[in-house]
DNA sequence: ATGTATGCAAAACATTTGCACCTGG
DNA sequence: CCAGGTGCAAATGTTTTGCATACAT
């Protein structure tokens, strides 16, 4: 439980850390903003300052327990670290965010990385397009 | 040359357009923040201000001219349109940016894009890693 | 001439930090 | 009890905007 995750991050259970993991691990949302978290929590009657939020989820990251991605908006957005290694997609028009693996880009990186001299730490693969959902505002552009 | 570009770009061409647009050709440096092009204009004995820059930068991205990249820190970097499509990979010490096309990489993400609905518009792949530069920070690191 | 571009200062954001108070172990 | 965590407000760094002035065509 989110109890043991942060224990074992070598981190003290508070209440709003405890409150910050069990969202993240029982939100529908996979990808959500600090003020995304900061936001629910309000709602969800939960007492929390966003400095707290942006505190632990920071935390978090450092621990492994969540990744921080950038795409090209002006925010970061968090997720929970499920373990295994993933790329995103991204519909400019929704903000609709898909997770993907694939095997022969994976290899191709390392190749790449070894050609150009770098030990290879972690990478990120954004691919941005424009779903094909029937909710997304897609379809006012051409 | 600039002039013309900025013309075709549908932009009326001004001094500070033109200072840009020059600097960002025959400038050594391909990826540069706002601050970077202000800086190095101050530098040369030109009169712009940062909000100028920042207008400018924004037009030529619309227009096509430049690229606009986020990489993982809090800033945005710019480089010219040279029409050619490329990824990046930056070390995370010094922060060196190489530039690298992959074409295995480039048909996977079509692939992926086709299978998960979306149609393909830009991409942007980023890896990160540590270089091998004998100035890199990256030897203070483990 | 006249609509657009510029520069400055102020605003807007996302994020971080200082500090007095509270809390978990 | 006491090191560490929290909330608030203020600071930060980047980017945007309002407005009076200056410029390109």
């Amino acid at each position: 439980m989110a109890d043991q995750d942060i224990r074992k991050a070598g981190l003290k259970v508070t209440v709003p850390r405890l409150k910050i993991l069990e969202l993240l691990e029982k939100s529908g949302e996979r990808h959500v903003s600090a003020e995304d978290v900061y936001r629910m929590l309000l709602e969800a009657g939960d007492e929390i300052g966003l400095a707290t939020v942006y505190r632990v989820l920071t935390q978090f990251e450092t621990a492994g327990l969540v990744e921080r991605h950038h795409f090209e908006d002006g925010y970061s957005v968090f997720e929970l670290n499920r373990g295994q290694h993933h790329d995103h997609i991204i519909c400019i028009f929704c903000g609709r965010v898909e997770e993907f693996i694939d095997e022969t880009i994976e290899r191709q990186q390392s190749k790449i990385a070894q050609e150009k001299g770098f030990e290879i730490g972690d990478h990120s693969l954004t691919i941005y397009g424009r779903c094909k959902d029937p909710d997304c505002p897609n379809r006012d552009k051409t």
